[in-house]
DNA sequence: TCTGGGGTCCTAGGACCC
DNA sequence: TCTGGGGTCCTAGGACCC
């Protein structure tokens, strides 16, 4: 049996809990660089705010609204996550944190002792008690009839206070004859027009779908998403997350890119900081590879995007190592003339550590004290904070940064960012 | 003027091997 | 003139998720 916890409109709801002045206004967050509305509560979708869509375009709505926009905050709300998390690892036996948001919850055995929804009941209290987030739970045999139950408890806030059991059969197909195929955990927009198109509408079709039809015209994905939905697990909980296949660090820029220097260093940064990932995952990448990009949706200029990779023939986790890789790649992909709108740098290709051999053949020699001075390295960024220690390249005024215009404090990590109750006399009543 | 970031898995097709 | 069968590995691209 499962439980999927996920907590409302999180990144808003982040917001929102520190500044009670907000309560009952339509309140938003924003994706990085301020470019598309990532997040809203109840409020906002009510004034009609279109989720994903650009900022700049609804910006007149909001202003009518009264629609209070913040950019995204990514401190804050990763500390939130932590405390949602060890709560629910505290309360489930087996918990896999599946998003920064939510989380499933293997709870078999649970039914045997206690009623599933009190228990969901109960987790939704001491959540709301301990951090003043609301979250729904949504309870059931599989991990996708979980979601869907989630999904139940979602749309009907008042019926089922947060709260969905859908263990048995009968309401299970009650409700999947209520929603879309387009609802169910794992159908896209793609897939969902070619179903329809085949004459499956509801989530129930699909579930009674006949499993070789779905084989044969999609894949074992699809098929997987059918017997969960008829009560099949096919999908267990992964308590332990397994080790990453690529990491990934890129960024839009706040202000179009045309000179090769300034991309330099946003490819320097964004290699400095995958190699920290890469380290703190414990692995070694022999794949570095570079990307850039014009915007997609000017019309004014051809479009440009490109992409290289570099193989090394011992693996590496020395940000030396992969600048000079990332850098390389640059090179051969930047052409003058564009207006660059976006970059990244991907790492591959993983070893852990200790499997890495030495190549009797590569060119450079491997380097002396690598590993302590990368451990140094991070070690002084953990204590005294981000980008403290950082390399040449990367650049010092950075033009190119993204745009956080409206970022909040970050109260729950910074000293210097702690919420100040003021009161005024009137709070404290009139003296007798 | 202004359109996110970070992942996973699967499949098809090409290169290459014997 | 006639040009097989079976396999692996890698990559790109498409789909999905939050």
């Amino acid at each position: 049996m499962f439980a999927l916890v996920d907590v409302n409109s999180f990144y808003a709801s982040c917001e929102t809990i520190f500044r009670p002045d907000l309560k009952g206004r339509p309140v938003i967050v924003l994706s990085n660089n301020d470019g598309c509305v990532v997040a809203c509560n109840t409020e906002a979708k009510e004034c009609g705010v279109k989720m994903g869509g650009p900022y700049f375009k609804q910006k007149e709505l909001f202003r009518r609204a009264g629609v209070v926009a913040f950019s995204s905050n990514y401190e804050l709300y990763a500390d939130m996550s932590d405390r949602v998390m060890r709560t629910l690892e505290e309360m489930s036996p087996y918990c896999e944190i599946y998003s920064i948001d939510e989380a499933f919850c293997d709870i078999s055995g649970v039914q045997n002792c206690r009623n599933l929804e009190e228990f969901g009941r109960e987790i939704r209290a001491t959540l709301l008690q301990r951090t003043h987030l609301t979250v729904g739970v949504g309870i059931a045999q599989t991990k996708t009839l979980a979601k869907l139950a989630n999904l139940a408890a979602k749309k009907w806030p008042h019926k089922t206070r947060g709260v969905v059991d859908l263990s048995d059969i009968e309401n299970q197909r009650k409700l999947m004859a209520a929603l879309h195929v387009n609802e169910t955990w794992g159908v896209g927009r793609r897939i969902a027009k070619r179903l329809e198109e085949m004459g499956i509408k509801t989530v129930l079709q699909l579930a009674d779908a006949d499993i070789r039809f779905i084989r044969k015209h999609f894949s074992v994905v699809l098929e997987r998403t059918v017997r969960e939905l008829r009560g099949e697990p096919c999908l267990g909980v992964e308590e332990f997350a397994p080790t990453k296949q690529e990491i990934l660090c890129s960024r839009s820029f706040g202000e179009r890119l045309t000179e090769y220097e300034h991309m330099r260093q946003a490819i320097c940064t964004y290699a400095a900081r995958a190699a920290e990932k890469l380290r703190k995952e414990h692995q070694y990448c022999r794949h570095i590879s570079v990307f850039v990009k014009t915007s997609p949706f000017t019309v004014y200029e051809p479009y440009y995007g490109n992409q290289a990779m570099v193989k090394l023939l011992t693996p590496t986790q020395d940000t030396r190592d992969i600048i000079a890789a990332a850098t390389r790649c640059l090179n051969t992909i930047w052409r003058n003339g564009h207006h660059y709108q976006k970059a990244g740098v991907m790492l591959g290709d993983f070893f852990s550590q200790g499997v890495a051999q030495l190549n009797l053949f590569d060119e450079n020699p491997p380097r002396i004290n690598s590993e302590a001075l990368m451990q140094t390295l991070d070690k002084i960024n953990k204590k005294k904070g981000k980008g403290t220690l950082y390399f040449a390249g990367q650049g010092i005024q950075q033009p190119w940064q993204m745009k956080r215009a409206m970022l909040s404090p970050r109260y729950t990590t910074r000293w210097s960012d702690l919420l100040v109750m003021k009161a005024s006399n009137s709070d404290w009543g009139s003296p007798a």
